[in-house]
DNA sequence: ATGGGGGCCTGCCGGC
DNA sequence: TGCCGGCAGGCCCCCA
C-alpha cells in the first residue's frame, strides 16, 4: 500500500482527526515495530497536543507540543484505522481489537486512531521537532518530487554515470523520495523507458522528461486517494486502500495500454522485486 | 562509493 | 482439507 500517494492519503484522512487535538491516551501493545520503540512512547506522547501533520517522503510526520516529533512509517502493510465521531459525523463504532493492532492513539475529542501492522515493517520514532533533519531516516532522503527542489537538473546530475537500472535508481530514496515499486513502473511506462536500462545511459532529455512524468503519476494517485477519501467516513473508516487503475503495474500478460501499442506486459524481477513493463514500447 | 543480495515478518493464493 | 512455494506497495545492512 504505502508509496508516497497512499501516505499522503493517510495524512490527509487524519489531519482533521489528529490536528490541534491532545492526545489522551496512548496504547502501545508490543516493544518494537521493525525497531524497538523509543523510550518511554507512550508517556511521551500522553497529553501532547498534536499541532500539525506532515509527510516526508513515505514517512507521516505528528509535530508534538512538547517539541518533539512522532514519525510514522507504515513499511508494506501498515494501516491506520479511524473511529469513533470526532467530527460530529458518523464514522462507525469503535471496533473490536484486532490481531496486530499494535499501537492505539486515543484523541481528546473522542477519535480513536489505530495502527495495524500484519508485517511490521512500519516503523515508529520520536524525536526533537528541530533536529529532524538529523534523523537517521530522514537524513539521507532526497528532494520531494512535490516540490520546487525536484526539477530536471536534478535528475540527470543524479542518474549521471550511473550504472544501476534506472528501476533502481528511481526506487533509490537518496535520488528522490516517496516512489517505491508501483509508481517506479508506471513512471517508466510513460516516459517509454525499460526497467533495465541503466540510469546513465538515458540521454538527458529522457532523464528530464522523466520529472513531470513522476509528478504527475503521483499526483493523479494522490486525486485518486483523495476522491476515495470523500466517502471513507461511510466506509469502515479504513485509510489508504483505494483502488486505482494502473497501466503497466500487476498486468503481466495482459496488453499494453498505449495507443496502437500491440505489446504484452512483461514482468520480470529486479533485485528481487518484480518490474512491469511493455517489451514493445518501452525501450 | 556503488551495486547486488539477504533478511526482516505475516498473510494469501494457487497448485498438488 | 492440508501443505508448500511463491508472492506482496519497504528499506537497512552487509558484502564484494
Amino acid at each position: 500500500m504505502p508509496e508516497l500517494p497512499e501516505v499522503e492519503t493517510v495524512r490527509r484522512g487524519l489531519a482533521p482527526v489528529m490536528e490541534g487535538v491532545e492526545i489522551s491516551r496512548a496504547d502501545v501493545n508490543r516493544p518494537d515495530l521493525r525497531w524497538p520503540f523509543p523510550t518511554r512512547m507512550a508517556e511521551r506522547l500522553t497529553g501532547q497536543r498534536v499541532e500539525r501533520l506532515r509527510r516526508r517522503s513515505k514517512y507521516v510526520l505528528a509535530d508534538l507540543s512538547s517539541g518533539e516529533t512522532l514519525l510514522i512509517h507504515l513499511g508494506m502493510s501498515g494501516r491506520m484505522l479511524i473511529s469513533g465521531d470526532p467530527l460530529g459525523q458518523f464514522v462507525h463504532e469503535h471496533p473490536a481489537a484486532e490481531k496486530h493492532d499494535h499501537v492505539v492513539f486515543h484523541m481528546e475529542n473522542g477519535a480513536r486512531i489505530t495502527f495495524n501492522d500484519p508485517r511490521r515493517f512500519g516503523a515508529m520514532d520520536l524525536m526533537e521537532t528541530a533536529r529532524e533533519s538529523e534523523h537517521k531516516l530522514l537524513a539521507a532522503l532526497g528532494p520531494e518530487p512535490l516540490s520546487n527542489d525536484f526539477y530536471d537538473k536534478i535528475l540527470v546530475e543524479a542518474f549521471k554515470d550511473r550504472n544501476t537500472p534506472v528501476k533502481s535508481a528511481l526506487l533509490d530514496q537518496r535520488i528522490v523520495a516517496g516512489l517505491g515499486n508501483i509508481y517506479v513502473c508506471e513512471t517508466l511506462f510513460r516516459a517509454g523507458i525499460s526497467p533495465k536500462r541503466k540510469a546513465g545511459r538515458i540521454a538527458a532529455a529522457r532523464v528530464a522528461a522523466m520529472v513531470p512524468i513522476i509528478r504527475d503519476v503521483l499526483s493523479e494517485a494522490i486525486d485518486a486517494g483523495g476522491s476515495s477519501l470523500k466517502d471513507f467516513r461511510q466506509a469502515d473508516g479504513e485509510l489508504g486502500y483505494f483502488q486505482h487503475s494502473f497501466d503497466v503495474y500487476g498486468r503481466e500478460s495482459e496488453p499494453c495500454k498505449r495507443e496502437g501499442c500491440e505489446g504484452i506486459i512483461a514482468r520480470v524481477v529486479q533485485s528481487g522485486r518484480s518490474s512491469f513493463y511493455c517489451p514493445q514500447c518501452q525501450r
